[in-house]
Formats: structure tokens, sequence, C-alpha cells
DNA sequence: CATAGTTCGTTCAATAAACAAAGAAATTAT
DNA sequence: ATAATTTCTTTGTTTATTGAACGAACTATG
């Protein structure tokens, strides 16, 4: 009832005990006395915290370091086996899920039909699914930390709630609620993009950026925000919706019933309708646009070249407005290519304020089948690792 | 040097401080009972803190409460004279200083000329102008606690470096450390639009919202974002930029050097020019071309208009990105009137993706002279009653 | 090889902040 | 006048960090 974060002993030692497991996450191979010189906390703190989580057995004793004139270190390392998570993402007509570990590594990797669009029957299906990748991966069922799912559409991640999800015609579900009612693990919710966006940040080893930007191209275009370590949702998790911006007020109509969206021009199928008219009526779909395109047919690097600019400025756009340090971009359209991303690229730098974006970059991403549901996993990782001061997002339905 | 954020006895105290501070400030009268139920914590951790509080002057015990069976509670207010903050706004040749209460409330107002552009000379006069409001006010120096400044251009708050500034062409500037070794008290230094921002959030009284953007006309066009409650200030100070945002490729030379930026086709300067192009070579400044629009002059109506869909429409993409609650639209060119705001309604809501901006809010604010200096002084009032976990931001400069 | 020096980790008492429970204060209800 | 009620304070308990001392395990050196 009292979503105030007070302060009390159990802070305290949540705090810490947080410092602590990042420290060790991201060192890698750390000794207690090292701890102390990297979180400032006493050398008894360390040793009472770092006791508790060998306990847990999120972490433990690895080896013995070499002396460098006195008793040697011993180093402590994340037990990547201290806890599993499982991952899905919900699509049209299925879902993929996958088991992991705490370094996001897939142990077990299965998907099952969603035939029915009715959220009871699917929900029953999602649970069918978890406990077949609980069984093939062997791991006993009290591992288990949680379950992060991703789906389009809005998502009330700090209720659980999905507001709308264009496959499936939900509205107002309290899926997370239900799935932790049936299953009793922690569940986690979000858009698809945010999940994607999310595993970007704890995926990639070393650092993790604080203030950046994912772009997804594929059916449709999304975004994903962080700002300050968290990834921003919005008023009612609306942000991000970069597909939707307006171009053109007298361009091509959009499935959103506007005209001239970003979506409308450079998404897959904008750009295939456009390869029929102009280019060739044979081209079927995006595959055979980039072929064509890399075997120097003019009219269709013409027409991807295009598409690019036109992202390549709506990005310059979102730079001067929020100033990331960097930009990725994944999804299915990586496979673009070239003619594509120095469009994208130029068209950038023409648009960008001077002096804004000197050193800000944009990263292609390579591109994973695995990677929806890795991102679904990360949401329950990110969350393991989150500081209680982070961590106040989620709230419960009071009902 | 370890800015990491360690849990720890004097950490929980802060906390609960600040809770307390916060929850007596936006009740304005509250018995030690109802902190308790408010806030959670126990009975005897709310007679200590405000204890304490009222021992610092920052809180006191107002008045007896009505007894509603029982013994009658002693109410407790915020003493907006416990402290006493200064505010300066920089602008091209002079500077507007304010001394204010904690309830932002103005006791002294001032003003001083910046004859030279050396940063040298332009702090000892800044020093002047604050040794002059304390003067005139008659407040104990001991009880100052603190002086924000607000200027123009790019200003690194974390580090208090003036980065770079249009009108001194200072760069890389240790503003906030140098006045604070001067002044021994605690400086902030902000872009002038944040500082605007923050006193949309502190000097209106309620709740204060806490995902909302600050667009401002003038000048230039300015935007400030609000999310989660904290000012986003980009990579390094570079967000919000959004007068530079293009909107046409072949559109006007802007005086970054790109063409068609928004600034250069809806700023006070770009409008006025039109209208001298396209109306008539009389209208001499922004007034005069209201003017004519008022009296129902058909041409100076669709400059107006034009440039209030422009905005309008850029509105609407940033809504489409950030999904925020409220939107405020505020700076001297808030007196353009219903013409142009209007037509900003009607192009953010035709350019707006379906179903996500239902009740979204855009305001348009009324216009203070003193507001730009209260700003100032809102950065430091905020502050005050800040709590430790979000004060992170602020680090020194180690050098 | 014995001793000193160094580094790493643990133990122990001290400290302080929240908290629970009981008590004191000041009112209304009966 | 007494009980009930609400508000606030006091007292003692709990517990997490901390500093300091100590033990452990190595290297350097004559």
């Amino acid at each position: 009832m009292n979503p105030i974060l007070r302060g009390n002993r159990a802070l305290i030692r949540s705090i810490n005990r947080s410092i602590l497991l990042n420290a060790i996450k991201t060192q890698g191979l750390v000794s207690r006395a090292a701890l102390v010189h990297i979180t400032g906390l006493s050398p008894a703190t360390v040793t009472a915290i770092t006791g508790r989580l060998i306990e847990e057995g999120l972490v433990f004793e690895k080896a013995t370091g070499d002396s460098t004139g006195g008793r040697p270190p011993i180093m402590l390392a994340l037990n990547p086996r201290g806890g599993f998570v499982i991952g899905i993402k919900l699509m049209e007509g299925h879902a993929v899920g996958a088991l992991t570990d705490l370094n996001a590594t897939i142990l077990a990797k299965d998907s099952i039909e969603l035939a029915d669009k009715q959220y009871e029957t699917s929900v029953e299906t999602l649970i069918a699914l978890v406990n077949r990748l609980i069984h093939s991966s062997g791991i006993p069922t009290k591992q288990l930390m949680g379950l992060g799912i991703g789906l389009a559409g809005v998502v009330d991640f700090a209720h659980g709630i999905v507001k709308q999800n264009p496959f499936f015609g939900w509205r107002n579900i309290l899926l997370r609620d239900v799935l932790e009612t049936r299953m009793h693990v922690p569940v986690y919710i979000d858009n698809d993009v945010n999940t994607l966006t999310l595993s970007e940040k704890w995926l990639n080893r070393g650092q993790p950026e604080d203030n950046f930007i994912v772009i997804t191209i594929g059916r449709g275009i999304g975004m994903g925000i962080v700002i300050n370590g968290e990834v921003y949702r919005g008023k009612g998790g609306g942000a991000g919706e970069l597909g939707h911006v307006m171009v053109d007020p007298n361009g091509p109509l959009c499935d959103c019933g506007k005209r001239g969206c970003l979506e409308s021009l450079v998404s897959d199928r904008a750009l295939v309708a456009e390869a029929r008219r102009n280019v060739s009526p044979d081209i079927a779909d995006l595959d055979d646009l980039i072929q064509l395109a890399s075997e120097g047919d003019a009219g269709a690097a013409q027409v991807l070249a295009h598409a690019g600019t036109l992202l390549g400025r709506q990005i310059a756009n979102i730079v001067n407005v929020l100033d990331p340090k960097l930009i990725i971009i994944s999804g299915e359209g990586t496979r673009m290519g070239d003619v594509f991303f120095s469009a994208v690229r130029t068209a950038f730098h023409d648009c960008v304020m001077t002096g804004l974006a000197e050193d800000t970059e944009i990263r292609v991403n390579s591109w994973g089948d695995d990677i929806w549901a890795l991102g679904a996993a990360s949401l329950v990782i990110a969350e393991i690792f989150k500081s209680p001061i982070q961590k106040e997002e989620r709230t419960e339905n009071t009902k």
C-alpha cells in the first residue's frame, strides 16, 4: 500500500548486497580486498555480505589469486548457475521460450503453438511451455528465479498489465498477476522492444551504457529508450512509438489510420510495395529487393537509400531531443545492408544539430534468432541485479 | 572519488529526513501522527526526525489541531523562512537576480549590468549582485542555502561547467567551482530552459507532475524534459534541442548552419521576417504581427497559423517518442494568442499516434517577468528537498 | 631457514538508527 | 469522575556498518 521507499536496516543491507553483487558481476573475478577498494565498504561488511551471497549460491570462491607479497587473495566470481530464468516472446501464432542461467547463456530452448487467441488458454499454453523448459533443462524448480515475457503492443510494466496487443486483441489483461498466482515465481512483462533494449544493456560485456536508444526495424519500427540506466516507458508504456512519427502529412496510409508515418514508408512491407511499383513487379519480399540492390540495380538501391535517408533524419531529430551516447539498430531489417545504412548515417549527420553528435555512435547489431527470448529473459536478470533504490517501479495492483 | 551510494546509517537517516520534509511540504499542515500514517515510519522515528528538523529551523509547530476524541494533534508546517536561496539568470548584457524563501516567494529583486564578456569580471559582478540581494533583503548570510544560476547554452549540470554560451562565448568554464570557493555556498548551474522546467515542478502547488515537457518559444525554441521527476539533460547537457529539429531540408538557413530547423521557421524573428515578406513590410516586431492578426488580417493570421501547425506537428512527434502526461508551453512567445495555439492543438491531434494522447494536456502558461530568476532559484530549492538517492547526479571535478 | 614485512580475510566491540512496546499527555464521551 | 481515545515521547531491543585488532598465508631477505 505504501510505495514510499523508506530507510531502514533492510534497505541498507539490500543496497550493499546489490552493490557487491554488481561489482562481482562486472569484475568477473575479484578478491574481497579489491571489493573493499572498489565499493568503499569496510572489510567487515564485505566479508559478511559476500558470505551471505555464497550461502545463497549466487557467488562462489573460484580460485586463489597470486600473492603480491602477502597472503594470496581468494578470488570470488558470480555463479552463473546460482539461479535460472525463463524468457518468453509471444508472437502471432506461437511463443518462443528460452531458459538461461544468470549469464544469459541458453540452456534450453523451445517453442509452442498458440492456437487460440483467448488469453485463458494462452496462459495454459505458456505454463506448458515453462514446464517443458524446466523439464528439458533438468534444473530444480526451486532454482527458477523468474519469468520474463515480451510481447508487441502497449504494456504497463509497473502493474504487469497488457494494455493492448495487436495480434491477440487483448485489452487490460492482468497477465503478471495471473501467471504469478499460477507459477509462484516473480513474473515481469514488457513490450518486446523494451526487452530487446534491456538485453543490449545486459548481454554486452563491459560496463553497461546508461543513455542509449535501440531502434528496431522489421514489420514495424520500434524504439527503446534507456535513460540513466533505466528503460523509459512513458506515461502508460506508450513511449518509443518512433514508427508513428509523422514524416509526410501526404504520405501513404498507415495501419494506425494516419498518413505518412515513418513506418508506412520504411517498414518491410512499405519497401517491398514501393519497389514493386517503381522497380519490378517480380519482387516478392525484402530479400529480393536487397538481392537486387546488391547486384547493382540502381532502382532498388534508390528505394533502400531513400528509406535510409528518412530514417536517418528521424534519428537525428531524436538525438536533438534526447542526446544519447549510443544508438543501436536491431531487428530483422538490419540485413538491409550498406546502401541503406550509409544513407542512414549520411542523413543523420546532415540533420543533427551542429556540435551535438560529434561522439554519438550508431551501431548496427548483428541479428540472432534467439534475441527476442533472450531479451525477455534479461528482463528478469536485470531485476535480480537491480538495486532496491531503482526498483520502485514495480507496484502492486490493489484490488 | 567514489560516486557509489552505499548503504549506511547516514543514508537511512538522510532518506527518512527527506521523506518527512517532503511530506510536510506537500501536506502543508500536518501532525506527527498523520506523518506516521503517510510515510509508514514508526512514531518514534517521526518524533526524532521532526525534532531535528525543528531544531534546524526548517519546520515549526504551527498550531494545535482539533481533537477527534483524544489528545489534539500538534500541527507541523514547513518554515518557509527556514532558509533562503538566490536565483540568477544571465542574459546578454545583464543579469537578473531574486532572493526567495523556501516557498519561492520573492523577498528581494535586483539586476546588474554585465559590461564585460570576460568571465572573471562577470564573476565579480555576480558576487556584487548576490551581496546586494542579501543586503537589501536583510537576511543573515548564514541562512543563504544556495545559489542557482540559469543561462542559455549547453551546461553540464553534474560538473557545474558552462560548456558553451552564445552571448559570452564562454567555453568549458568551471563556473560552479569558482563561485563556490568565493561564496562558500552550494552553487548549481543549469541551462535556462531546464531551470524554467524545474520551476514548473516546484512553483505549482499540489502534487508535482513526474513526466512532463516544457517548451519555450521566444528568440529560440527550447525544451525541458522531466522524466520520473528528474530533469533529463542527456549525454552532456545537450538534450532538448527542439529548436534544431529539422522540419524542412530546403527551409531557410538557421543560425546553427543547417537548413529548415524548427527555430528558423517558428521563432520571433522568423515570423516577423516572413510577415514582412508576405503581409506588410511595415511590420516591425512580433507584437505588430499579433496585433494585425487580432484585428482580423488574414495574411497575418495565416503566418501565425502556419507556424503553429509546424510546432504542433513536432510536439506530436515528441509525444510519440516520450509519451508525457503534460506539455507546458512557456516563454515570451505565449502572447501569440489563439490563432497560433489553436493551430498548434489541431496539428498536434492530427499527427499524434492514435490512442496515445487521449489524456495528454497542452497547457499554455501565463508569462511572468520574474520567471527566469525564479527558475534559477528553484534549482536550489529542488536540491534541498531532494532525497539522497536522487542526488547522485552532482559529481565533483577531480582535478 | 628463520625472521620481518606485507597483504588478505575475520572477529569483536562500539555505534547509531529504526522499531516495538509501554507510558505520558491531553482531549472527548459517558 | 472515570473510561476511552488519540497523540506524542520514552525506553529498551535489534541489527547492519564500522574501525581496530588479530589471525592467516604468503614473499623477501640475510
